[in-house]
DNA sequence: TTGTAAGCGTTATCAC
DNA sequence: GTGATAACGCTTACAA
């Protein structure tokens, strides 16, 4: 691999950075000053132009044009106590499976009015906490969390917060408010209820991601044993999942672990492709000899050769649902149910 | 493909839905009061705790335990002018540059003590618009832009809110603040340069995604015309770039637009890692008969047969140096460069 | 239809 | 070291 260097360099162009305004910023006392009536009538031109007569409304919007005024959202929270802010939390933004909730979230929020402060725990509790406390500290009118184990305290800073909380991508009997996602444990057992239905009696796992995709392995591995297979071989690696780890993930199992074929249930579609690489590499026929099963769908996995076996989530629907539960508690200050098991299912390709 | 449903179902468990509390909030004054001091003193034991004797701190700081008091950052915001917010806008989070720019940049940001409202802008310039605005009126301290290329409008708004500005993705040398980035059409040259260095005189373009991944298209075409190539085929799709729509971009070169062979421009890695699957099923050798080139190194594109050769770009230092470019901005009232070309370089692997 | 007045929960500026 | 007091720029009664 050579590498060929190109453009790394910055030059000075001097731009504005030297003479910011201290300008007083335009307020609607500026704006109603120019339209010739009070601030509250600019208030109220905004947020309900039904109430200002024809003429003093085209007055203010052209007093809003001349100065460039944009409303000063803080002050108008402050003042009525809703932020029109919602806090998400999500362990990582590059997973695809929670960029696709977020993105769909997001989406439906925004069409409500609403605007999204984003952050990403990581793989840490602690972390989560901290951000909890911060995003509180802005009175976002809910909250979006991932997963289902917070510490106590968190718990309690939110119960406190009284405000509408969804936790998604997992469910459980005693939500905080309301869970929107799927049982792990469950997908892991319809995996090996699957694998064993179609003759594999031996089997291996893949595993990289948090607590979750430990979770579906484990369930995996129990329930495939319960039903005569053999012990299940697991490579277990830190997240985030990738490629690399999925070959390493094979590699190991092969090499270390024993393992000699049989079905490979790995946490995500990008270990299995991994996997597939690794096999091919090694001259394995998939699936004669080695099977695999991912899990997420993702984009790729039925344009691989071959395609690829896996669990599929819609991560859409989870946040849409989710979107729907806040909307919901927000406006109706209460909400219908507050478990919603979205499911899964399992999407049979070539791979296994 | 068949599919297993599995527990899509919902229960209604009750949960706290029902019993919201009227409750006021508990504030500065709350706290002080339980502290037998004033509100000001709890803000100052808060900002400045060098400021409050020992004793009154530790009375202080027993009455926060107590009450579980959050600080209201909206009205801290509203009386300081400072928000500790920054916007980020970007098109997509699904796109793996873009969620690894915005969670460097964030990363960074978090650890200076600001958070992040993030947006996706889609692919339309007035989407752009009218996110600016929205998130204006939250009064960011800065504000993170993708491309270089907004609104009049858009413009006019954002020299107005007088706040830092970074473009990031893209350079100009007409920042509307400061730009961190790189040249997309010299990357398309460089590729035109690269390809023809190394023999090949035919060649095609699978594109996907946003204007940029067009630009580095043509600029690939003209450079590698006018070295004496031959015309370049264009497969172009709308965004977002997937696996299956790179096999379907090959495809579309070889059978409508006569392209036999050469090497294959794709504007990003997942397209040619599509190509790339559509190659080995018309039993092509790579990169025999096709060399194939991507752009973006994503973390799988190493590790797949063969591993592909590409342009990579560091996007973590963008959102690092854009996030650096930012702080240096805010606290300082200035910035150094306006102009901050980070490059790219060419990873050459199997492909080509 | 429009205006006045009283907050919202902080920080900033003085005084003590 | 601590406390009044006045902003900050809105929204929400309540009057006119």
């Amino acid at each position: 691999m050579d590498e060929h260097e190109h453009n790394a360099a910055s030059r000075d162009a001097g731009g504005r950075a030297a003479g910011r305004k201290p300008a007083r910023g335009v307020t609607m006392e500026t704006v109603g000053r120019l339209a010739g009536v009070s601030q509250v009538t600019v208030s109220r031109a905004l947020s309900d132009p039904s109430k200002v007569s024809p003429k003093t409304l085209a007055k203010i919007h052209e007093a809003i044009e001349m100065t460039g005024f944009v409303p000063n959202a803080l002050a108008g929270a402050l003042a009525s106590s809703k932020s029109k802010l919602i806090s998400a939390l999500v362990p990582s933004i590059r997973n695809f499976v929670y960029a696709g909730m977020v993105q769909a979230f997001s989406a439906v929020m925004r069409d409500n009015g609403y605007q999204i402060m984003l952050s990403e725990t990581g793989f840490e509790p602690e972390e989560e906490e901290k951000l909890i406390a911060a995003h509180l500290s802005r009175r976002p009118d809910a909250m979006m969390l991932t997963g289902i184990h917070h510490s106590a305290q968190a718990r309690r800073m939110l119960l406190g917060a009284d405000i509408p909380v969804v936790e998604v991508w997992d469910i459980t009997d005693s939500p905080i408010d309301v869970c929107v996602g799927f049982s792990h444990a469950d997908t892991g057992r319809a995996v090996a209820e699957f694998a064993h239905a179609n003759g594999y009696r031996q089997a291996g796992c893949v595993a990289a991601g948090d607590e979750r995709a430990r979770r579906r392995a484990r369930a995996f591995s129990e329930r495939f044993k319960a039903l005569g297979g053999e012990g299940v071989a697991i490579a277990q690696f830190d997240a985030p999942a990738s490629l690399e780890r999925g070959r390493q993930g094979l590699a190991q199992l092969m090499d270390a672990q024993g393992f000699s074929g049989g079905v490979v249930f790995c946490s995500s579609d990008l270990l299995a492709h991994g996997v597939l690489v690794e096999a091919r590499e090694r001259g394995l026929q998939v699936p004669g000899q080695l099977a695999v099963i991912g899990f997420g769908d993702q984009d790729f996995s039925a344009f691989v050769t071959p395609a690829i076996t896996t669990v599929r989530v819609n991560m859409e629907a989870f946040g849409q649902s989710a979107a729907r539960a806040v909307l919901e508690r927000i406006e109706a200050q209460r909400g219908d149910q507050s478990v919603i098991d979205l499911g899964f299912e399992i999407v049979r390709r070539e791979s296994a």
